[in-house]
DNA sequence: ATAATAATGAGAACCATAATCATTTAGGCA
DNA sequence: TGCCTAAATGATTATGGTTCTCATTATTAT
């Protein structure tokens, strides 16, 4: 995705409720949109260097949470990664190393993506659990821990 | 699963790892047996009453996962959750509810899950990623939260 | 029985995250 | 342009889930 382009449309939605586009948060949501998979605290902190301090962060991440900007991820035990909603990354699903705890999107094409939604409705189907949304996650060995 | 024949099969396995299947593991083993999903320290804890106090509680969980007796399950901030490993447990997919956080365990037939398996097979099959599990987590509303 | 080893439990320590609060910054308006 | 008000920031402190420590207890092997 264009820079500028994802900037408009996070600025538009901040917008929506009132909540400003700071420079911490723009270094934050581009950082994310650099990255090829979820992210923690601590590690966009890393990536960030120290011109976005840990309490900033930590706000930034919860403010952007709350506005749809970021989506939580949990595969790590205590830690929480963060990566742009689906509306702004698109629909993936994500490679989890067990060795490294590193996770990796992938991209399906519609008519693999299809077929799972047909796998998910025929399980929900039968059950009074009223889906929203689903992720399959892989786990497994990266390149690098094999 | 009948009881007397999962305590057998977690007695082998500890057995094998000199680790002994004492009275409070048992405890834990049992609360989770007779659980619908995963279950974090604090359910267990409430679960179990007072007789497997917190630090040895915690201990359990590490030991008999270090033993693949269970298995963590990841999918609220900050908790971990633990269930019967898969070849005690079965197979199976989970319902996450967005609003109280509960995991409900599905399973699904033989006939869905080779579908499933084809998907994640087609999904890896381009990557360098050696793929040893996957999970499909169905995130939703459950009944109560309706 | 006894020695050796593992398990237990109470408490302290740890670490990721959240809350506090004084200060700084930014947008609305004269 | 310069104030005024509300929001954002950042250093610090608090919180809560989990792990560690260590003295005590229980279990296995000889």
């Amino acid at each position: 995705m264009v820079k500028s382009t994802l900037d408009k449309q996070v600025s538009s939605r901040l917008g929506q409720d009132d909540v400003r586009y700071t420079a911490g948060r723009r270094e934050v949501v581009f950082a994310l949109s650099e990255a090829d998979g979820p992210r923690s605290a601590a590690e966009l902190s890393e990536d960030l260097g120290p011109s976005v301090p840990l309490s900033s962060l930590y706000r930034t991440l919860a403010v952007l949470e709350a506005s749809d900007i970021l989506t939580p991820h949990f595969s790590s035990p205590g830690v929480t990664r963060y990566e742009l909603a689906e509306w702004l990354n698109g629909h993936h699903h994500h490679l989890v190393c067990v060795a490294c705890g590193q996770v990796e999107d992938v991209e399906t094409d519609d008519e693999v993506e299809q077929r799972l939604q047909a796998i998910v409705s025929d399980i929900t189907g039968r059950s009074s659990f009223i889906e929203s949304n689903h992720a399959l996650e892989i786990e497994g060995k990266c390149q690098n821990c094999q």
